[in-house]
RNA sequence: GCCCUUGUAGCUCAGCUGGUAGAGCAAUUGAUUUGUAAUCAAUAGGUCCGCGGUUCGAAUCCGUGCGGGGGCACCA
């Protein structure tokens, strides 16, 4: 007698061994259908894997995530198949799921092309619909090895030396095509459908190691109906809309040319945007007691030796010889610089906590695959600041930033926050007693926002432990942004200190942090966000004036000129198109209002507005509308 | 940096196997005077990314450099 205990509790008997296709089909003939994989006290194996001892049982279909993954792997395996059919020669490596999809790597001499792809698809369909039976084999590891040696596999005989001694070899047939895997896998080739499509081809490092040979990385996706297929690639699409380098350009906001890649030609309306974001970071940081400096570009380069920039990131530091054969770098950073303004003149303990902000523009040499839009560059403003303190004083100081943070998040848009908390690495500078009071400080200050946090254990700095703030934008991706970093190290090094109590010099823990992180960055994400329409107060072009017809241009540029007066921003189209075109093109460019001025507008001094994405009309009286909208258009401050 | 891919008018793109460029939108001009997401017409607009090569002839083929895109690696 066998007993299979399932998930509900319940208890089914069975006479000797038993597989899970027995399992579903006892449970129900529709289970019996849409059983894809289970899991045997917790583990999960095949559906033709036989129990013989007493177990529970979960059967997963398709509504699972693990039957979802198990399609998703058994299509990246008839993938490997159909390429190793079609392209003889072609040695297979690993090829996992990933997040709504999955790849393989392949080693093979001649690329892959798009249209490979679709021949690829094509031949991935014949094999569904040939539906071979899959079996599994538990080889001898020798013999493994010995074989996969033979066939030309030889990064699959890699694997296999890899493979911890105490767990068994596994081969998977599909037919008569095999594979090294750890499965589980779906009973045959038919099983997984057809609702699969090839996205891209990429290059791809053996074992993520850029030392190793370059393998071939083509990647798809795989859904259990097409209605989930078309879902997702709808997806996609969407995605591609809010791409902010496409909307940056159709916005007239910025634009990269081929003489600075990495780095922002902002427009008038990009750089009104750039603008609003630091005047509104000014008054919260001022209200907050920063106080804000300002550092060179450019700096000696013995500061960044001594500083152990240098030393350390120097591969990415842009330097400059003057004329007289002078070496100075670009900063990369501005700690080094906001230290020296701590250092000019004495500084007592009363003057701590001291924070000093800068908006600081750094350039980093990237490496040029690395770039991407606004999101990373080659230049960029951080809105960095240097929390000079004493030991007793980072606690306080921690929370207050993450409050600053989070707050400001919240004024943008960002809500939904995930806090990342590193710890010490093995390889670090300064006194354990200090890491211990650095370390309590930031994990006291992530309690004290209740958020979920994860725990990177070290991942720190080699100069201190930090804190990530990553924020989830309207599509739900994820976007690391602020970032407060403890450092016991750097204050040292450039010979900071402030005098204490006792009369006694002592060095002061410096934290840095930065809030957006990147203006540049920011704004990328603000866009992509906002899907471009952005909040009226921060929207760099907020209001336009359109008359019915030109015998309406004169009030147009009345209401034009008072309202530019408040300091909205605001144009007046005085062209000559009618007015659907004008509503068009000015949604299009995702101005959050429209005033429209005809003969109503003119006798009653009141204007129509069109909210973006709304065709509701609402009149108001010009100087109301100046009133309340002017007020609407400060940025906020506490 | 590495692999693949790509670079044509201000923008989006067409231009098959080599015979010195084309559309739509935008711009300009004119007509129209418009009440909530594209009025009509005419005109003008191009070192086909740079450099080198093959060829009688190159936007097209080859090499190389630079830039963009997708990944990988990187991200203090």
């Amino acid at each position: 007698m066998l007993n299979i205990t399932l998930p509900d509790g319940n208890k089914l008997n069975f006479k000797q061994k038993v597989t899970g296709i027995q399992i579903a089909e006892k449970i129900s003939k529709s289970l019996l259908k849409e059983a894809l994989v289970m899991s045997v006290n917790g583990n999960l194996k095949d559906l033709t894997y036989e129990i013989e001892k007493d177990s529970s049982v979960k059967i997963f279909t398709s509504k699972d995530n693990e039957g979802l993954e198990t399609i998703r792997h058994d299509t990246a395996h008839i993938l490997a198949m159909a390429v190793q059919e079609l392209f003889p020669g072609t040695q297979v490596t690993i090829g996992p799921t990933i997040e709504n999809g999955f790849y393989y790597d392949f080693s093979r001499k001649e690329p892959f092309t798009e249209s490979d792809l679709i021949k690829i698809e094509k031949k991935m369909a014949e094999i569904v619909d040939r539906d071979e039976p899959t079996t599994r084999e538990v080889w001898d590891r020798e013999k493994a090895i010995s074989h996969f040696k033979k066939i030309g596999e030889k990064y699959k005989s890699e694997i296999i030396k890899d493979i911890p001694k105490g767990e068994e070899v596994s081969i998977y047939f599909h037919g008569k095509w095999h594979d090294l895997c750890r499965g589980p896998h779906l009973t045959s080739t038919g099983k997984i459908g057809k609702n699969f499509k090839l996205t891209k081809v990429a290059g791809a490092y053996w074992r993520g190691n850029s030392n190793n040979e370059m393998l071939q990385r083509i990647y798809g996706t795989s859904w259990p109906s097409k209605k989930e297929l078309d879902q997702h690639l709808k997806r996609i699409e969407e995605a591609e809309k809010r791409d902010h380098r496409k909307l940056g350009k159709e916005m007239d906001l910025f634009h990269f040319r081929e003489e600075s890649p990495g780095a922002v030609f902002w427009h008038e309306k990009g750089w009104n945007l750039f603008q609003k974001l630091i005047s509104y970071m000014r008054n919260r940081q001022d209200e907050a007691g920063y106080k804000e400096i300002n550092t060179p570009e450019i700096l000696d380069k013995s500061l960044w030796e001594k500083s152990g920039h240098w030393e350390k990131f120097g591969v990415n530091m842009y330097t400059s010889e003057t004329p007289d054969e002078k070496v100075f770098a670009i900063k990369p950073m501005n700690c080094p610089g906001c230290v020296q303004v701590f250092n000019q003149g004495l500084k007592s303990y009363r003057d701590l906590p001291l924070k000093m902000s800068e908006f600081g523009k750094v350039h980093r040499y990237e490496p040029s695959g690395a770039l991407h839009g606004l999101l990373r560059v080659r230049a960029f403003t951080q809105d960095d600041a240097h929390i000079f303190c004493t030991e007793d004083q980072i606690t306080q100081e921690c929370v207050s930033v993450t409050n600053l943070i989070l707050d400001i998040y919240k004024d943008l848009g960002f809500e939904n926050i995930i806090l990342k908390y590193s710890d010490r690495p093995d390889q670090r500078v300064g006194e354990d007693h200090i890491w211990d009071k650095a370390e309590s400080a930031l994990l006291e200050a992530i309690r004290s926002t209740k958020l979920e946090y994860s725990i990177n254990k070290g991942e720190g700095a080699f100069y201190g432990p930090k804190i990530e703030y990553v924020l989830k934008d309207a599509i739900g991706r994820d976007w690391q942004c602020g970032t407060l970093q403890v450092d016991l190290n750097l204050p040292q090094r450039l010979g900071a200190s402030y005098v204490e109590k006792d009369g006694s010099k002592k060095v002061p823990v410096m934290l840095h942090r930065a809030l957006f992180g990147s203006l540049e960055r920011f704004i990328g994400i603000l866009i992509e966000h906002y899907s471009g329409k952005l909040p009226f107060w921060i929207s760099p072009l907020q209001t336009i004036v359109i008359p019915v017809s030109n015998d309406f241009d004169g009030y147009a540029k009345e209401v034009y000129n008072k309202i530019k007066k408040t300091g909205i921003t605001c144009e007046v189209d005085l062209k000559n198109h009618n007015l659907n075109y004008k509503i068009r093109e000015h949604s299009l460019l995702k101005i959050p209002i429209l005033l429209i001025c005809g003969k109503k507008e003119v006798d009653s001094n009141t204007v129509t507005i069109r909210r973006l994405d709304s065709n509701k009309q609402e009149n108001m009286d010009l100087d109301k509308f100046l009133e309340k909208f002017s007020a609407l258009s400060k940025v906020p401050s506490k």
